[in-house]
DNA sequence: ATCCATAAAATCTTATCGATATTATTATCA
DNA sequence: TGATAATAATATCGATAAGATTTTATGGAT
């Protein structure tokens, strides 16, 4: 057996198409109601339109894309009603995670690098830096997601923070101030520390709760009816 | 525009393969651990491979085969850890889903359905019918998700039962019995219907949660590992 | 002479391509 | 306005290239 086939890192074309897509839609690059033919994104990405359809069928089962039967393929975008489904769901969901964290023996290093997002969040707001405490503050529901143990429920947070990933970016931008008390995030990061789960838990989700509301009141204000 | 295009059924070769496959994967004709190369599937649905491929890729997505690279498409088996991970998440979900639906004006038709499938149910069990019963529950299951409004929360929730739904027949139909105290599921109706948030939403969850301990317990009892 | 390890060859399956058939939409014309 | 033609984009196919696995050969050691 040769040494190194840990990871198998093929590196398909498929698997190409799919992670630039999903970057570029991610950082905003291809935003929202953006549309194109298949062939201009296959050629785009120089390659045939197979695998790029492909990874197009991926995107669009993670609520993504849209592929609209003789139109294309289209960049979705995030409406007031998305934006209240996504959150509810999150809600119980993250708080389920923190639930399960708290209840379990969290890998070291993954405590630590809450923390040390913890600490660099403080930083950034002192700074006035929203842009990056935006960033911190993604970084640390992703991480949460990761501590839970529950694969499938890692794999639904994430998805779900991604699709209102953008939504987040530009309303925080537009408010140009946190979502919500980012006290939330430390006493979350403690009840997992403590095995509180009911208080993690409750935590995580009038967190979400909140954010749910800051956001509605932000795309009243700013008119926006999706983003 | 004509008359009727309010359905867009368009049925293309790919919706095709989605379906036939998904519901031969539920229902069993294509059991877990079921392996074969595209050529072989495609062949069987007289079509070429490449809609087979991207009804694959869907129904990857969905949890319900894995795509191993060089060796076909495989359906997948369910453990008892996936069984944990994806009980612990309708147990929210689903509890979100009864709180939701207790909170809104469910439709009348829906109502009326899902109090047939309890009058059916218990019809059912008294000529203990488990096969049959087992059905119904399922499908109360599935309509609860329909009345909640949250059309991301709906689909959610039926993906996961999709992907226990096999384990859930076999379990079943190995103890010969219900899974759980049929009581709940008219608890549940009657929160719905008197708006009754918190208990609608308690119930359900730990109705999940019950439903988690059964299939522990028939899973260790029958020696099985995977379903 | 037999058996194991290694290398070469054959085979099998996917990953990807380019081309064609199909069909929704748009434009054109009476 | 309604029918028809043109267009454009997908949906699907069949073929090929690439890559992995298995089989078969081969050579040396006991």
């Amino acid at each position: 057996m040769p040494p190194a086939m840990l990871a198998k890192a093929k590196s398909t074309r498929v698997d190409n198409a799919y992670e630039r897509l999903k970057a570029e839609i991610l950082n905003g690059e291809l935003p929202p109601g953006f549309q194109a033919p298949e062939p201009d994104i296959a050629a785009r990405l120089g390659m045939s339109r197979t695998p790029v359809r492909e990874a197009l069928i991926r995107l669009e089962a993670e609520g993504l894309v849209d592929l609209i039967p003789r139109r294309g393929a289209k960049v979705l975008a995030i409406s007031q009603k998305d934006i209240c489904e996504i959150f509810e769901i999150l809600a119980e969901l993250e708080g389920l995670a923190v639930r399960k964290a708290a209840g379990r023996e969290v890998p070291c290093v993954l405590m630590q690098e809450l923390e040390s997002l913890l600490s660099q969040a403080d930083s950034a707001l002192l700074e006035n830096d929203i842009e990056h405490w935006a960033e911190l503050d993604d970084h640390f529901h992703r991480l949460i997601a990761q501590t839970c143990g529950n694969t499938r429920l890692e794999a639904e947070v994430i998805s779900l923070l991604n699709q209102v990933h953008r939504a987040n970016r530009v309303l925080l931008r537009l408010n140009r101030a946190p979502a919500s008390r980012a006290d939330d995030h430390r006493k979350i990061f403690e009840a997992i520390r403590a095995g509180r789960e009911d208080i993690g838990s409750e935590v995580a989700r009038s967190h979400r709760l909140a954010g749910l509301e800051t956001m509605k009141r932000l795309l009243q204000s700013s008119g926006l009816s999706q983003v």
